[in-house]
DNA sequence: GCAAGGTC
């Protein structure tokens, strides 16, 4: 019997359909599934991974953090015991069975790794067969490329899985040393430990950076002119000067300004805006995040829909679909999708499709596109908006150009040049169907040169020039592709983490104290492990690695090397290092002015039953304390209860954060407290009549669909 | 209780 290991399920079950000369039999060691079928006369059988199967650790007696010197792991073996027991134990017992093996994983690196970990499993099982070991390499999931791969096989290459193996070893090298010496320089143990990696310190610097930036930022002064015009309708007109730096310009402007305005020029300009490339997973996820829907959440959705059999495989760098693949047959489908139905069966009696073509082309995989059919109903809400979003998109890439024209105005009013602009959308295109982030069109009354108007009103704005924007969860997916941090695999986690760990909160992204106080610490003592050059220099070892140029270890004990001397300047340096961190840590933990005594609020643990509170810092003077609740990051605003004077606080964590005030007998707690029971009550009483309505209708014997589409509310549940 | 990389 010859078994071929696939990367997953879906891969090994398509592999199945496209080799097999008859019926593919299915089967299932517990609930991993394997095809069997014959192909070239002899009994095949297909089985799927679950990605990894090994995931590198240390040895049981590395496992104390506080007893284990840190340094130890740099030069510690490394263990790499199976992760996926089901999975194993499907291959094991596979093999046993089999004469042959093929190894069909992606056609990448992780991939090329992932085969060699299968392979060690394979041969613990059965160690004949270690010479019977080919390899396919495809790059599409289609009939012919997996049929030319089979027709092709080649030799696993073991410098590409070195070439993965040397990425794995030292990420953990590096990651567990210096998380472990961090934790233990911040006294920071168990689940408060603080994380450092190759990819999230680098992340989390980028946000830090911004963020002093910010602060930096010294904002400067700048009036603008606005006008009011009028003919029919009134509109506004800005003085073309824009941003006037000087306040007595503006002033002497404004003067100039007479009741009336003559149109100077009307100038028109058409544009055209193609339609958008198909979705790679950077542009889904950020076309996700202008959505509301972060990283993290919307990789998890497509990735339930791509289970489903929804849409496609949802990583791919690809922006271009293959020739194979049928639009005909696709938009057939589509034609049964609630609200774009109508739309899909106009791009098929529109005669020839021609999709657009992105930039980056692969064979991996094809663009994200739609796979199946769904309904709202069989979708949950989240769901059936990111099916959308895949749906419109694919739909916008068969679909026509936009055209707008834009209209610019200039007045003169007493010898000030006024100026206005206006787009209207002239031909909708691909604007039809993807609507996302649409502005409305700005309509200007439609004047000629030479006419005079009203001028019926003017204004000086006093504004300021505004630091740098925060970075959106979107904006820093790309951020981090541009400089090659992470994977489209592994970037919304990467962020997600940094979430969790109580670096940073909110989006746009802002860091907590205690962020910008490892970010610092790190780009001031471990600046290897701060900076984004780290993974360039390891890719390039690795591509070194892959071709045979340099050896795994030679690269991995390099890498120790330099880990090393980071090592050393840490430990001369741990009191500052540690002095920092504390610092950004306390800020966080600082909530406000004791109205009693004036010293500092800060929150605390009960010794014994471990529950947060919020305790004066002068006790035992003064005694004053809050209750805390006990779930999600607390984040002081710096800001007072204009109730009650009390330090204000947003809790991350449940649904939404809230904001709320410490003080529980503030008058305006005791207010919404009131209000929400009158909001239950009124619904109880909503439902009692839905209810009652429900009877009724059920009684006269005809359809309750008006009462049960009435969703009956859960009353909201208070933390604290 | 460490990282980052796959996939569910």
């Amino acid at each position: 019997m010859r078994l071929i290991i696939s990367e997953k399920a879906n891969t090994a079950k398509k592999v199945a359909q496209f080799l097999a000369e008859g019926t593919v039999k299915e089967g299932k060691h517990r609930s991993v599934p394997h095809h069997t079928f014959d192909w070239n006369g002899e009994e095949t059988v297909s089985v799927g991974l679950k990605g990894h199967v090994l995931n590198p650790e240390y040895p049981e007696e590395y496992s104390n953090w506080q007893k284990v010197e840190p340094s130890s792991l740099i030069d510690a073996e490394i263990l790499k015991p199976v992760s996926e027991k089901g999975v194993a134990q499907a291959v094991q017992s596979l093999s046993k069975k089999a004469d042959k093996v093929v190894i069909a994983t992606d056609f990448d690196r992780e991939g090329e790794l992932i085969g060699v970990e299968a392979l060690s499993l394979v041969f613990e099982a059965n160690p004949k067969l270690m010479d019977h070991v080919e390899r396919a390499r495809f790059s599409a999931l289609t009939k012919a490329e997996i049929q030319g791969a089979f027709e092709n096989l080649v030799e696993v290459s073991k410098e590409l899985a070195d070439a993965g193996e040397a990425r794995q070893d030292i990420d953990l090298i590096w990651g567990a040393t210096l998380t472990r010496w961090v934790s233990r320089a911040t006294k920071r143990y168990g689940s408060a430990f603080l994380s450092v990696g190759r990819v999230q310190s680098p992340t989390l610097a980028l946000i830090a950076e911004r963020e002093r930036e910010r602060r930096a930022f010294i904002a400067e002064p700048y009036w603008e002119l606005e006008a009011t015009l009028r003919n029919g309708e009134p509109f506004p007109v800005r003085h073309a000067t824009g941003r006037f730096k000087e306040e007595p310009a503006v002033r002497q402007a404004f003067e100039n300004l007479t009741d009336t305005a003559k149109v100077m020029e009307v100038k028109e300009k058409a544009s055209t805006r193609p339609p958008p490339a198909p979705f790679n997973t950077t542009a889904f996820l950020t076309a996700a995040a202008n959505i509301g829907i972060s990283p993290s959440r919307a990789a998890r959705l497509a990735e339930d829909l791509y289970t489903d059999g929804y849409v496609s495989y949802p990583r791919t760098d690809n922006t271009v679909y293959p020739q194979s693949l049928d639009m005909r047959e696709i938009l057939g489908y589509l034609k049964g999708v609630e609200g774009v139905g109508q739309y899909a069966e106009k791009l098929l009696k529109g005669g020839e499709l021609k999709p657009t073509r992105g930039k980056k082309q692969t064979t991996d995989h094809p663009p994200i596109y739609p796979t199946g059919r769904a309904s709202k109903k069989a979708l949950r809400d989240d769901q059936w908006k990111i099916y959308q979003l895949i749906v419109r998109r694919f739909l916008a890439t068969l679909s026509g150009p936009s055209k707008s024209l834009r209209t610019t105005l200039r007045f003169d009013s007493g010898g000030e040049i006024l100026t206005t602009r206006g787009t209207v959308v002239t031909e909708e295109g691909w604007l039809e169907i993807y609507r996302y982030g649409r502005r409305p069109d700005e309509e200007l009354p439609s004047l000629k040169e030479g006419e005079e108007l009203k001028l019926i009103g003017a204004e000086i704005f006093a504004k300021e020039t505004q630091p740098p924007g925060r970075y959106g969860q979107g904006r820093l997916i790309n951020v981090m592709e541009d400089l090659g941090l992470g994977t489209k695999a592994t970037r919304p986690n990467i962020i997600q983490n940094l979430y969790d760990r109580g670096y940073v909160h909110d989006d746009p992204v802002v860091p907590t104290e205690k962020g910008m106080g490892v970010a610092k610490a790190l780009t001031d003592f471990a600046s290897e492990i701060a900076s984004h050059e780290m993974t360039a220099e390891l890719e390039r070892s690795m591509d070194a690695i892959s071709e045979g140029r340099i050896s795994k270890d030679s690269v991995v004990d390099e890498s120790r090397d330099v880990l090393r001397r980071v090592y050393e300047h840490l430990q001369s340096s741990e009191t500052e290092f540690a002095d920092i961190v504390w610092e950004g840590i306390r800020t966080d933990e600082t909530l406000g002015k004791c109205p009693e005594s004036g010293h500092d609020l800060i929150i605390r643990r009960n010794r014994k039953s471990r529950k947060r509170f919020v305790g004066c810092s002068g006790y035992p003077d003064c005694r004053v304390t809050y209750p805390l609740p006990q779930r999600g990051e607390i984040i002081p605003l710096g800001t007072t209860c204009d109730a009650c004077g009390s330090p204000e606080i947003k809790v991350l964590g449940g649904k939404r954060p809230w904001i709320t005030c410490i003080n529980m007998d503030c008058p305006k707690k005791q207010e919404q407290r009131e209000q929400k029971e009158q909001r239950e009550a009124a619904e109880k009483e909503k439902v009692a009549q839905a209810e009652a309505a429900q009877v009724e209708t059920a009684q006269q014997g005809e359809g309750s669909e008006a009462a049960s589409r009435e969703s009956v509310q859960e009353p909201v549940k208070s933390t604290t």
